[in-house]
DNA sequence: AGCACGCCGACT
DNA sequence: GTCGGCGTGCTC
């Protein structure tokens, strides 16, 4: 039998990142199990933890000092041997906590709540009074002012006051009151038969249980309690007919009923896919595809039918897909293929809902799981198949820590359980392209539209021509006049306005001042509706100024073009059309995305005008318009990605035009007309662009030629962040080869953010055996050697550059 | 993270 | 002299 558990206790600090032993006390000697959550007492005032036991073994004398584990918080482990394993592989790739990634695997609400609570031991104490008044507890938290902080400790020495910490479980599993009908509908029938005539209400309630059975064992009490008052149902409980008891319900988001829908006949490219992704999941061969499509290929019948196959051999199927993609649409098409066995997880769901599913798919009720990133971490088991569409979204990288893609998770995952997962883009990353070209994916391509319809005519419109007509406008002629058609003839139009790296800002026309956030170094971003400047990064708000504040100029006015200014613009070009803005601001709210689509969808209104977010996804058959009204704000970014992204993005937003039988027409605004990225996308001509890229990649020693780490050090005070770099620097290049290049230590982009500044440092390398060592290593040591403000993050293969 | 221990400055 | 400032180190 064990005797020792190895906890993870929940303290995210480099110094605690390790298991600590605890002894299983004999009551639960049976109970605890790898993957669990227990209770455990840690440090000099024995505050009590939640912690995650990872092992299980026995000492045969335990060191004395030992603690024992207080209690356990689930009875069977929440963490499957997988998920265990997974989460120790996430920590060291990523360089994070191990209790940061338990926690991300998890639903939110496993997340221990903590509570620390002072009980008055001596009631007549002096100051007591005043802060206790006349209850006998307090819980103590960042309520109280530091003089009753000061207050409590010394009524704590004095021992007067006694701590005690609690742990909440925040995972509330909903429960309603239920009758269960444990008796046959004959037996119902008979009894009701013998009752004697005075019992007249027990008599209603047996027939008509009798008439129940067939359906249901278990109908709610609420539903009951219209026609039986508690009363009788309390009798026939006594009389051992029923019994009442809370049932378990589980919060679903279930989707309007749903017919299931059949499958679509494939074409050739389809069925040829299909078959390959079937070969290997019945197989069950560990193989990576890269289903390369064009938009309107089909790729999601080749995920569903690829799917079903999985689900016919008892395995499950894993479907991730890029939160903005996530829309009703979608999930509509999987409820129609699978019915009841989907689990969603995405961001709309509330933590509770989010729990919910998350059970569904731990007790094996959901066989296939639809979701965003962190839906990699679904608990399924016996997963047959693992799908990734639009795989080169940049959204599959977390950005704070566990610092972790998607793709590699999947990956990880599938191969521990034996099988294919399936890459799905029309612009893969070059990343994936390229290990198809080694034959380290396997390369399936759809390179025919579904419905034959020829793809979209995209026309650059050069904007530097608009400047030399003194067009002041953000709209050319040829995409105004394209609009006006549109409204003629009462098809919609999709307006994108490119927002990376670009936004309204108020600079002072006479001296040049540029409003900045006084935490972070970047210029305020203008919100016309709440007549306000807000910083995008720390959040800071403040009123746009009259006069400007250098100068005294009464020329202070923005610049730059925000989807308020634009839509102001439209409404003024076309006074009767009637417009949608999507942006972050109009669907922060709940469900404000999917109702704004709604209304776009069923024709109320004339154009939709949005950032990036209505690239992807929607699907509407009166669209005959896709106008992007800047196309090359990114490529102006020092970010070696910039074309790729330039190109991914205008591909996408231009497979919005023409979905239905209507020809689309597509129109891209730049000021880059040859540009190749450009050029590329209005021929649709991924492959082209492929081997154009790659190449510059491959003469700026960049990726997929070489991998990259990016190590930054922050601190409020800027030459202790760039100290830092420096000394950082000193430690990488001895346990570097002469092969791998480093680049900086360089000033972020943004060089402050929140009152600390950033320095950073990237390793570009092809094989370097010491680097991941050294930077473990160095993560242990920073934490001790340097003051506690300064903060190392270690990001592989960041998206972001800058 | 949070707590204790420990070593220095301005108060009863 | 001591109360309390925060710098350092440890938590099974």
């Amino acid at each position: 039998m064990f005797n020792i558990a190895e906890v993870i206790v929940d303290v995210p600090a480099m110094q605690t990142n390790k298991p600590f032993d605890y002894e299983i006390p004999m009551a639960l000697a049976t109970v605890v199990q790898p993957g669990m959550r227990v209770l455990v007492g840690f440090g000099k005032g024995d505050r009590t933890l939640q912690g995650f036991v990872i092992n299980l073994k026995t000492l045969a004398k335990a060191p004395t000092g030992l603690k024992a584990i207080k209690d356990v918080v689930d009875l069977e482990p929440i963490l499957s041997p997988e998920l265990l394993d997974l989460s120790s592989w996430l920590a060291q790739t990523t360089y994070a906590f191990q209790i940061t990634c338990l926690q991300t695997i998890l639903p939110g609400v496993m997340r221990g709540d903590y509570e620390k609570i002072a009980y008055l031991v001596t009631p007549d104490a002096p100051e007591a009074a005043a802060l206790f008044h006349d209850k006998k507890a307090l819980t103590v938290d960042n309520q109280l002012t530091n003089a009753q902080l000061t207050t409590l400790v010394r009524l704590k020495n004095s021992g007067a006051v006694r701590f005690e910490y609690q742990v909440h479980n925040k995972a509330r599993i909903k429960t309603r009151q239920a009758v269960i009908l444990n008796k046959t509908a004959a037996q119902y029938t008979q009894q009701a038969a013998t009752l004697p005539k005075k019992l007249q209400r027990q008599k209603a309630l047996l027939q008509y249980l009798a008439t129940q059975t067939a359906k249901t064992k278990v109908i709610f009490t609420k539903t009951l309690q219209a026609d039986f008052s508690a009363s009788v149902l309390k009798t026939a409980e006594k009389h051992d007919l029923i019994t009442i008891e809370a049932v378990e319900v589980k919060r679903r988001v279930l989707p309007a009923q749903t017919e299931i829908q059949a499958k679509q006949v494939l074409l050739p490219d389809q069925a040829k896919a299909v078959a390959a992704i079937d070969a290997a999941s019945t197989a069950e061969k560990q193989q990576v595809f890269l289903l390369e499509g064009v938009t309107g290929s089909g790729k999601t019948e080749v995920y569903l039918q690829t799917m079903a196959n999985v689900l016919t051999h008892q395995r499950t199927a894993l479907m991730l897909v890029p939160e903005i993609a996530l829309t009703p649409q979608m999930v509509q098409r999987v409820y129609q293929r699978f019915g009841d066995q989907v689990a969603v997880l995405h961001s709309g769901l509330s933590e509770g809902e989010k729990y919910d599913e998350w059970r569904r798919i731990k007790a094996g009720e959901a066989k296939v799981v639809v979701g965003a990133r962190s839906a990699v971490f679904a608990p399924l088991e016996n997963i047959g198949l693992i799908i990734m569409d639009e795989e080169h979204e940049s959204s599959y990288k977390q950005e704070d820590t566990p610092r972790y893609h998607a793709r590699d998770v999947a990956i990880h995952r599938a191969a521990y359980y034996h099988c294919p997962v399936v890459l799905g883009s029309a612009t893969p990353s070059l990343e994936s392209r390229a290990r198809a070209q080694k034959g380290v994916y396997q390369l399936l391509r759809l390179p025919k539209r579904v419905n034959q319809a020829p793809l979209p005519e995209v026309h650059i419109v050069d904007m530097r021509e608009n400047i030399q007509q003194n067009r002041n406008l953000d709209f050319s002629r040829s995409l105004a006049d394209a609009i006006t058609l549109r409204l003629a003839k009462k098809e919609q139009s999709v307006l994108m306005l490119n927002r990376r790296g670009f936004s309204s800002f108020v600079m002072c026309r006479d001296c040049g001042y540029v409003v900045k956030c006084p935490n972070c170094d970047i210029s305020l971003t203008l919100h016309v509706s709440s007549h306000s400047l807000k910083c995008h990064y720390c959040g800071h708000e403040e009123p746009i100024p009259k006069t400007c504040p250098n100068c005294q100029s009464r020329k202070i006015r923005y610049f730059g073009t925000g989807t308020e200014k634009i839509e102001q613009e439209l409404q003024h070009m076309y006074p009767e059309a009637k417009i949608i803005r999507m942006d972050v601001d109009t669907t922060r709210r709940k469900g404000a995305y999917e109702r704004l689509l709604k209304q776009f969808g069923q024709g109320d209104a004339d154009i939709l005008l949005g950032t990036q977010m209505i690239a992807k996804g929607l699907d509407f058959p009166n669209v005959t318009l896709v106008g992007v009204i800047n196309a090359d704000t990114a490529l102006g970014l020092p970010d070696f990605r910039a074309s790729e992204r330039t190109f991914q993005l205008l591909t996408q937003v231009a497979g919005r035009a023409g979905r239905g039988d209507k020809k689309g027409e597509v129109f891209v605004q730049t000021y880059n007309p040859d540009h190749y990225a450009i050029q590329l996308a209005k021929r649709h001509d991924y492959e082209h662009f492929f081997a154009t890229e790659m190449n510059i990649r491959h003469q700026g020693n960049y990726p997929p030629y070489y991998f990259t780490v990016q190590i930054s050090c922050s601190h409020p005070e800027e030459n202790q962040a760039a100290k830092a770099a420096y000394q950082m620097l000193k430690r990488l290049q001895p346990a570097l080869s002469a092969k791998a290049i480093v680049l900086g230590p360089t000033p972020r982009a943004i060089a402050r953010i929140k009152n600390r500044y950033y320095y950073q440092i990237i390793v570009k390398y092809k094989s370097e055996p010491k680097l991941a060592p050294l930077l473990a290593d160095i993560l242990q040591t920073t934490q001790r050697s340097f003051s506690k403000q300064l903060y190392i993050a270690i990001d592989r293969e960041p998206l972001q550059f800058m």
